[in-house]
DNA sequence: ATTGAGAGTTTTTTT
DNA sequence: AACTCTCAAT
């Protein structure tokens, strides 16, 4: 046992050895934190505690695995359940769910699902017209459901519009995804507070089970998930939380940070251990996080400490616009990766919206230096994934209506608008899922002859595929794809896009080889519908891989990396503008800076340009308000005017003049491309939206060559349509601004 | 039933 | 700038 003390400092230890009762650990960036937390099941179950009674929850399948991968080196013989939130209540909800009222067969929507289901109530209601976008109220019953507020008990402050229509939406919302046999993420959540609260004897079941519980990332808890960790440690209350209120970002999810703040009046016999030494990053770095994060009200003061190097300067250097910057910073890159100092996967670009991402990746693929993005769609949002996996969902469960929607003109067989309108109508007005209503379709009084028999060959096909539900999801797929007519009808068609798909498709069979391969005995076709409703491959970032890594600050939570560069520190963006309306948000937004500053071991770099273009608008910015909470006596501040430290202050917002010879500062003997050599780079004069015609070669700097199929508008406002002749498909422009050239043949 | 043009939207994100 | 959705025209 000695091995797992071996090596840790004494708060370290007291950690690791605490085994009775409630245990906060106050984990500052840095501290090895995980570390903690695997040696500590380790020593439990060194104490002869079984592995089935300890149980660690996480917020991301990431963060799970991880801590399964590391428990897997230290105790290679336990299986200890470890587990996302979502994952362990969908399991609980599996074996209990009659008891809150669904089936045990019930789909979980995704986003996207439960968007659908929202628009539908909305148009049913006549809600959609209103002025509250389905979005927000979306947002709003999301809201409600993580604080426990029922569909029955919301009720809106008087005179709130938004509140009443959502007082309206909740309920019927609900109500539609029961009648679907459905739930949403939050529901998962939610459904198992109820469980708990309302069976007393299932709770202590639980309760004595899982007797040593484990949370990490505690202060981005909502009440919903404080309250199921609660119930459970009633009788046993060896709960062990781990988190940071510095960084604490999830509060627009309904987060709540007094669940960690207030956690030692919770349980008042807790042990607290502060975890506030670093060896993550340099003196100089920690020192501009902990100055930066002083600056919050809304904290308990900590001491956070390292006995690493000071290292470099943290640099802040200010561009004069966003192409300067991404080709400034890009130019940093490989510089280090050139002179052999760092590898491509040492840097990392942290910015605060997605969007931003663009001149970044533009710049790398000029210099041809090797990148990897964690963002946008994930694989089992797209269309084609979504599509075959609705038919599974569909069979598995025949109530899911929003699944039928998807697939019944899925490939195209004349079903239209009108059908389905008279079909959900039917389907309503007797009180029936789409799928029985489709079943006995009325032909010629409420559905043309035409749409009946369609309808009709549709649910043969179902029919079809129900007898096979209890194949190797690999075989159960192949069926659905042959069946339903939609691998013929991309693998007949030439468009680049469709291929693409098929490439896709084929993920998704081996997806399903390897589910079938982990479940020798037949893991079911529930079980596999489950880990793909909540697998996204945010998850499957390579660390491994020798490539720049570009995510949001949020994304970058977690991680650490040699070198950071943090960009576009602007008002507006970093404090976002949405969150200045409320102090709280403002420290939230900090708390973001604060958690990229951390991810930085040994070189931090943060900047700003002076002129953005940014949602298709051009202008000039502001320097973030954070700027001015750094220590810049003892950073590099580049670009300012002078650079020196003193004409900071006149850059702030009321200043923007920016003398001439700051432009040359800029590149100078930093290992930055010059002004004069950015301008060598600029393009010639755009091409005027008339030189435009049909069929003809075009270049976009991202997607590379293209074609011309289709053009629209005059002036300033002709529009292109272009196929790519990469996998980025069909798009289209604005010709006036878009970045696309005319290739000249020779 | 498919296509096109126009309008409106655009934080962060797990699950 | 670019995406998504909606409505109208073919």
């Amino acid at each position: 046992m000695n091995h797992l003390l071996d090596g840790l400092t004494p708060a370290q230890r007291d950690a690791v050895c605490h085994v009775e009762g409630p245990l906060l650990v106050l984990a500052g960036p840095g501290s090895g934190k995980t570390r903690v937390v695997t040696h500590r099941v380790a020593y439990l179950l060194a104490q002869g505690i079984r592995a089935g009674e300890v149980l660690a929850l996480t917020f991301t399948n990431k963060a799970a695995d991880e801590m399964k991968s590391r428990l897997g080196r230290l105790v290679p013989d336990e299986s200890v359940w470890v587990s996302t939130f979502h994952r362990f209540c969908a399991r609980l909800l599996r074996q209990y769910a009659t008891i809150v009222g669904i089936q045990e067969n019930y789909t979980i929507y995704d986003t996207d699902d439960s968007r659908k289901t929202l628009r539908r109530v909305l148009a049913q209601h006549h809600l959609d017209r209103s002025t509250a976008p389905p979005e927000t109220i979306a947002s709003a019953i999301s809201w409600a459901k993580n604080n426990l507020i029922g569909p029955d008990q919301y009720r809106a402050q008087s005179g709130n519009f938004l509140g009443g229509i959502v007082e309206q939406a909740y309920p019927a919302y609900q109500e539609l995804l029961a009648k679907c046999n459905a739930v949403d993420f939050d529901d998962l959540l939610m459904h198992v507070t109820t469980l708990l609260r309302e069976n007393p004897e299932i709770r202590q079941r639980l309760d004595e089970r899982f007797r040593y519980i484990l949370v990490d990332e505690y202060q981005d808890t909502n009440l919903a998930q404080y309250t199921i960790v609660r119930a459970l440690s009633v009788d046993h209350p060896n709960l062990a939380v781990t988190g940071d209120p510095d960084q604490a970002i999830y509060g627009w999810r309904g987060a709540n940070l007094r669940n960690i703040l207030d956690f030692d009046r919770d349980f008042p016999n807790v042990r607290v251990v502060r975890l506030e030494r670093n060896y993550r990053s340099t003196k100089r770095i920690l020192e501009a996080a902990a100055e930066l994060i002083s600056h919050n009200l809304r904290r308990k003061p900590k001491d956070l400490y390292t006995e690493n190097d000071d290292g470099a300067a943290v640099r802040l250097v200010r561009y004069n616009t966003h192409k300067d910057e991404a080709a400034g910073v890009v130019a940093r890159i490989a510089e280090q990766i050139q002179s052999g100092r760092r590898r491509a996967r040492d840097c990392a670009i942290f910015y605060r919206v997605n969007a931003l991402s663009v001149p970044f990746e533009r710049a790398l693929a000029e210099r041809n230096i090797a990148f990897q993005m964690i963002h946008g769609l994930e694989f089992f949002a797209r269309k084609e994934i979504k599509d075959v996996v609705a038919y599974l969902q569909l069979i598995a469960n025949p109530a899911n209506d929003m699944a039928l929607l998807r697939v019944i003109n899925t490939p195209a067989r004349g079903i239209g608008k009108t059908t389905l309108e008279r079909l959900a109508d039917h389907a309503r007005r007797q009180g029936m899922t789409l799928l029985e209503a489709a079943r006995n379709a009325p032909s010629g009084k409420v559905i043309s002859g035409r749409g009946a028999k369609s309808i009709g060959g549709f649910v043969a096909l179902f029919d079809r595929l129900v007898p096979l539900s209890a194949a190797p999801i690999e075989e159960l797929l192949g069926h659905v794809l042959a069946e339903s007519g939609c691998r013929a009808q991309w693998e007949q068609s030439d468009m680049e896009e469709d291929q693409q798909r098929l490439a896709n498709i084929d993920e998704l069979l081996s997806v399903g080889r390897d589910f079938d391969e982990r479940h020798p005995s037949g893991g079911g076709l529930e079980a596999f519908l489950e880990e793909t409703a909540l697998v996204n491959d945010t998850d499957d970032w390579e660390g491994e891989a020798d490539r720049v890594t570009l995510m949001t600050l949020h994304a970058s939570k977690g991680l650490e990396f040699p070198a950071v560069f943090i960009v576009a520190a602007e008002e507006g963006l970093l404090p976002h503008e949405r969150s200045r309306e409320r102090p709280e948000q403002l420290e939230e937004e900090r708390r973001l800076m604060f958690v990229g500053i951390t991810r930085a071991q040994e070189e931090l770099q943060i900047s700003l340009a002076q002129d953005r273009d940014y949602r298709g608008r051009r202008g000039q910015t502001i320097p973030s308000s954070f700027l001015m909470e750094l220590p810049r006596a003892s950073m590099e501040v580049v670009g300012f005017g002078y650079d020196d430290t003193s004409s900071f202050e006149a850059c702030q917002p009321d200043v923007f003049r920016r003398p001439v010879a700051a432009t040359a500062k800029i590149g100078n003997g930093l290992g930055l491309t010059t002004a004069a050599e950015l301008a060598e780079k600029r393009p010639a004069a755009p091409t005027p939206p008339e030189a435009f015609y049909r069929d003809m070669l075009v270049r976009h700097p991202e997607y590379g060559l293209g074609r011309i199929v289709a053009l629209g508008g005059a002036g300033d406002g002709r529009k292109a349509t272009v196929d790519f002749f990469s996998n980025a498909g069909r798009k289209k422009f604005v010709l006036k601004t878009s970045p696309l050239t005319p290739v000249h043949r020779k």
